[in-house]
DNA sequence: CGTTGGATTGGCT
DNA sequence: GCCAATCCAACGC
């Protein structure tokens, strides 16, 4: 598996649904303190923009959401449900408030570690999930802000892009507006992405009514 | 300050 | 398919 360079900072500063794509088949590696390093192959991830109802961003800076206005390049965690971590990659100019969610990988190296930080076996279902992502990868709230380009702890390498006829895109999972963007994409034939299911368009807005 | 519900997951009916 | 788990951000008063 082709580790390659580091994903530079220009990478980032792009628009959420222009790196979005070319984000699967990239490596996520996560160096553990104990200098363990676990790597993963991205299958599945998800844009968020600023003008996106269904973004965190959406309505303005607050605590939470800071990191999406920082610099791109850096990683956005959130705590949610009360039990789960989903990561993002913070995209576009500093200031716009766009990322990207990472969704699901396959697992590359570290499994083993993986598997305990899960509390499961299955390869298959390691990292297939936002959620389970983050607990495979231990990727918490102290990695909030930490910055892919430069940092130790976690960081993107180059991989091997798909080919844009293994992109696949729909709409996405568990969101109830914005849900006429199809900006989740996911590697076609993986058996590593997430069982989730897109979201349904709602009727068009501004269309007539009964 | 009180209420609501979430970019999810796993277990049970 | 349904729903509880379990925290806390966001928003309204």
């Amino acid at each position: 598996m082709r580790l390659g360079p580091r994903l530079p900072r220009r990478f980032f500063a792009r628009p959420a649904t222009t790196v979005a794509p070319e984000l699967l088949g990239r490596v996520l590696v996560r160096r553990l303190a104990d200098g363990a390093r676990l790597a993963v192959r991205l299958v599945e991830v998800e844009a968020y923009e600023p003008d996106d109802p269904a973004s965190h961003a959406f309505r303005g800076p607050t605590p939470r959401n800071l990191v999406m206005f920082g610099p791109p390049g850096r990683l956005y965690v959130y705590f949610t449900y009360g039990m789960h971590f989903c990561a993002n990659v913070v995209t576009s100019a500093q200031g716009q408030g766009s990322a990207v969610l990472l969704r699901a990988a396959e697992p590359v190296q570290g499994l083993d570690e993986m598997a305990r930080h899960r509390g499961l076996n299955d390869v298959l279902r390691l990292c297939s999930g936002p959620g389970r992502l983050t607990q495979a990868l231990a990727m918490e709230r102290s990695l909030d802000g930490a910055d892919l380009a430069r940092g130790t702890e976690v960081f993107l390498t180059a991989g091997e892009p798909l080919e844009p006829s293994r992109v696949m895109r729909t709409t996405r999972v568990g969101v109830r507006v914005g849900t006429d963007r199809r900006w989740r994409f996911l590697e076609r034939g993986s058996p590593f992405v997430s069982p989730g299911r897109p979201s349904v368009p709602g009727p068009i807005t501004g269309s007539r009514r009964s």
